[in-house]
DNA sequence: AACCAGTGTTAACGTGTGTTAACCGATTAG
DNA sequence: CTAATCGGTTAACACACGTTAACACTGGTT
């Protein structure tokens, strides 16, 4: 497994290179940003997986960046440096989410605890390829779908399909994302051969009467459970 | 939907008092016990979904205690108070999996934030839309209709607008607000679209003769029951 | 080279969903 | 009272999606 990427902005370069290397001591991968402008740069060019973001930075603050980012990805986990002065109100009010912080000054340890606990949020699910799904375990990198003592093999595109179905189980998942993601464009053929094989997954999937695929017309599928 | 509990585990009465009255103030049904014994007593008896817990107390510690309930359950959400004299290694050991820490003094917004960031991770998918009315019981997310042990599929733009006159079940719910709201606009069209689903749905529901969708001329409709 | 099994795509036909149209009754303003 | 407006209902329609099967491609086997 490769390592996790963290973007770092912090204007104060002592400080960041300290925190730099205590991160890197914990097999961390850091990207150092000097200002909130660079960091929105190497958040676009790097996309890294958790951002640490300190509030008070020159050219842009942490808080504008933190919106500016959210408007491109409303999940990525945020932790906000702040230093004491900082009104509490509005820190809170950005600790919604995939948001924490962190008072200055802080332990290493402190930050550590919170980057792990937002990571395993996100990644709980991500890292572990064995997902379940109702009655069903779904062991990705295997392609199998197991049922109580049975177990079918998926093929490669079921599996992913499959895959991206359970990551967004509740909520609706879009056509044509999928679409591109997995066939790499969203034209009628293609569409046509997603198709059947959701209509493969409901079938492999009916053991279950309690999940199902359900379509919404126009936007995509929805797995419930 | 019934409120979230914490159980509360702190032996300094004044704090745990307050500390208990300010979640109470943000919603949260707060169990608060004097020792770890009686903590684990009432974790038995009323399973709350995340734990407080001072780590130095009477009988039996934090940690202790956390080891004996991750025992039972090693998804429940824990948060340590800690004293600035504890171990910070030994904190840092217990933080991985469902756990966050906070060194004593804290601020009750950051405790909060803490709980709610914790929460999160397990709730976000455990709240479930299933909604009642009258006789009937509406599965949202699966866009079920049961009534009995019958049960109907309804479309998704069935489930969407008896969604909305559910919530606002004996009120008015306006008619350009839930056009704009699932429609995109409320030109005629749509108005007319609207109308041959509040048709469709008055079918849908006349199983249970006492709740009934009534027009409220030029405003909107009203579920009553 | 011929064969085969497995996988994904295309085709053909069928079904479901949402929109529009048509026609109607009810309500209200003039 | 009459006309205009609003909403109710049904049906026609267009098109998104479902299902099955035929087809084409791949890599492996004999």
């Amino acid at each position: 497994m490769s390592k996790t990427t963290i973007l770092l902005a912090e204007d104060e370069p002592a400080l960041g290179q300290i925190i730099k290397e205590s991160l890197e001591t914990r097999d961390f991968h850091v990207l150092l940003c000097p200002d909130g402008e660079k960091a929105l740069e190497t958040y676009q060019s790097q996309s890294p997986e958790i951002l640490v973001l300190d509030v008070m930075m020159p050219k842009k603050d942490g808080f504008t960046l933190a919106k500016d980012i959210r408007a491109i990805d409303d999940t990525i986990p945020i932790i906000f440096l702040t230093a004491k002065s900082q009104t509490q109100d509005v820190v809170e009010g950005f600790t919604i989410g995939g948001n924490d912080y962190l008072k200055k000054p802080f332990s290493m340890e402190e930050l550590i605890v919170r980057i792990n606990n937002l990571l395993h949020r996100t990644k709980v699910q991500k890292t572990s390829d064995i997902l379940s799904i109702g009655a069903f375990t779904f062991d990705f990198p295997k392609q199998q779908l197991h049922f109580e003592n049975e177990s079918q093999q998926l093929t490669h595109r079921e599996a992913h399909l499959l895959f991206h179905l359970i990551k967004n189980k509740n909520q609706v998942l879009d056509r044509s994302l999928i679409l591109n993601k997995l066939w790499g464009n969203d034209d009628f053929f293609s569409a046509r051969s997603m198709d059947v094989f959701i209509s493969k997954l409901r079938k492999k999937l009916q053991k279950d009467e309690t999940i199902q695929i359900i379509n919404v017309r126009g936007y995509g599928y929805k797995l419930v459970n």
